[in-house]
DNA sequence: TGGATCTGCGCAAACGTTTCCTCAAGATGG
DNA sequence: CCATCTTGAGGAAACGTTTGCGCAGATCCA
């Protein structure tokens, strides 16, 4: 069972290929009677075009790959997902390059994309500050960078988590809390330092000072669950009404620790995550308010981007910030005003 | 800056394209020296071959398409991980079409990979009684299923639950468990009844009486909390000393109110989840024994698979069920014995 | 020494498109 | 009535490879 190509079109709808070209693309002039009928034949035959002899012709594969370095495909996955969507209504399709942060293995998928004539290429990591294990060479391909370090005159997509930081902390004083603390990630991480910012910024704006330092450590339910004792063990300096953490497994441990010793959230604390990993921020007991990165959207965006550097739209350098939103569940307070 | 073509290594080498064409895919006769001649020429001019040119001719464009509509990628994201590292090595990649499971969007990404000839097509979901939402054409492309419905006559894969189950049943009465229960998902998924199954086998074959039924509900710690409720609130019936859970999150909900109602996790009850989704798995507390599915593994074996289906090695239909382990934590009370 | 075989290499066709150029026939204009 | 333009359509080249076939020269064997 042999393909059909144009050749057959042509010959079932009596034009030359030429002019079944013409009519499948919409281009060219001829009657309008020719171009249905021959729009018909395809149909009819069912006929694909051929992506390969297209590409070969026309310069372009209608491909873009996507390599990536995390792992886990936390971030990777819903921006994946965003750019995909951007893109297969244009008929471009993603190739999926997961470099698991080796080096070897990222320029083997390098290699792969340039022979498959990517148009594109979209370099998608778990942190802002490291990129890819490799050097990118200079290939005269557009190249997007999307929560990976992006390089000067390169353009590049992240949340804004500094607005984010701010619109979580903004939320809680809003609602009446004065003494938020804040538990985050690793002090090396470029996103812990911008979002602890965002959190001073929001205190600023209200009046209020900050509650002590910012508490760097992991990313983990057991850093979390540890600052709660370390917030709440000692009462003689007095305890915080809040605390926004920097992301939601923090948020977990934090919360599960103060249900522990008996401090009640949201009454006593407040609590709020980052992330709205639903699996977590869904499962916590009260469920999770935190910050949406919206990556789906940031996909999306970066995809319709791509599709305009490829189309040679003149794309200025730089980072675009997408905006983040607090997602209100029960953990701040807000929803038990209302009960 | 136009791309380095076969024909400037050629005169770059001072031979016709058909040597070199035979000299880079080491084919036919010619001079050792030509061949070497050739083959540094196109080293030193940074010659990657024009895989679309290529595919033209041989009819295979070295793709593959993955077509998944596992929204969540707890399962698409290994499988395709292990794919991905199967296909790079012998320079195939893959397609990521995330269907979202609708049939539209679905429906464009089968064009897309039918317009760009993919070589194969993997089917990847994440429940094993539920396929594509769209009939898959007859297309004579070489397809395999993964942790989906398999059709008859196609080839699929799926990690074999009932040896995981039984496999973690046995792990627990091993441990001088006696009465084991059993709390799971849904009813109507076929994965619960699979694992149940292994269950009731394990317990059998050690001459057990199944602790009650299996408790069916949803896939989430929200069940397992309560199932905890269920098990341990009435206690003039006596209690399970072991509960066996259908996945991570109703394991990690069971751990949390066990320990809020003061069952002590493992010394009074071992718990052991399934799915080893290390982000919940690890952050348990205690840290949860559980079983992986070994799912980057079966998405390497796929890959194989598929290889030589395109190569057209003969392969017979069916569902092939790869290994699942135990992975041995601190919540079964193995590792405290050791203490 | 003369046919047969082997060696090393090139010509040209093919893969399925797109697109530049050409061309005939009819319409238009002065 | 002739020159010019418009319309509708086809021929052929091109994209970058692979590959069947052919061919000249060298080698072999009797």
């Amino acid at each position: 069972m042999t393909r059909v190509t144009i050749r057959d079109v042509a010959r079932y709808a009596n034009v030359s290929v030429t002019t079944a070209s013409r009519a499948l693309n919409d281009t060219g002039r001829m009657a309008r009677e020719t171009r249905e009928r021959i729009i018909q034949a395809a149909a009819k035959l069912g006929y694909r075009p051929n992506s390969m002899a297209r590409g070969l012709v026309s310069q372009r594969s209608f491909t873009i790959g996507l390599l990536t370095n995390d792992t886990y495909g936390r971030f990777t996955l819903p921006v994946a997902a965003g750019l995909s969507a951007a893109m297969v209504d244009r008929g471009v399709s993603v190739f999926l390059c997961a470099g698991e942060g080796d080096p070897q293995r990222t320029l083997l998928n390098l290699e792969a994309m340039q022979e498959k004539c990517v148009d594109g290429l979209v370099v998608s990591g778990k942190r802002i500050d490291r990129g890819l294990p490799v050097e990118l060479p200079r290939t005269g391909i557009p190249t997007i960078y999307i929560n990976a370090a992006c390089p000067e005159g390169e353009v590049g997509f992240v949340p804004d988590d500094s607005g984010g930081a701010e619109a979580a902390t903004l939320h809680l004083a809003g609602l009446g809390r004065r003494r938020i603390a804040h538990v985050t990630g690793p002090r090396n991480f470029a996103a812990t330092g911008i979002r602890a910012d965002g959190w001073l910024k929001a205190l600023d704006r209200m009046g209020l000072a900050p509650w002590g330092e910012a508490l760097f450590g992991e990313w983990s339910e057991a850093h979390g669950y540890r600052m709660a004792d370390h917030l709440f063990g000692q009462t003689s300096r007095g305890m915080p009404d809040a605390v926004f953490c920097g992301n939601d497994q923090i948020a977990r441990g934090m919360i599960d620790r103060l249900t522990e010793i008996g401090v009640r959230v949201p009454k006593d604390v407040a609590v709020v995550g980052y992330d709205n990993w639903e699996i977590f921020a869904k499962a916590t007991r009260p469920p999770l308010t935190t910050v949406d990165m919206g990556l789906l959207e940031l996909g999306r965006q970066a995809g319709l981007t791509m599709l305009g550097m490829i189309d040679g739209k003149p794309t200025p350098a730089g980072i675009r910030r997408t905006p983040c939103t607090v997602v209100v569940r029960e953990s701040c307070g807000a929803r038990s005003e209302a009960d």
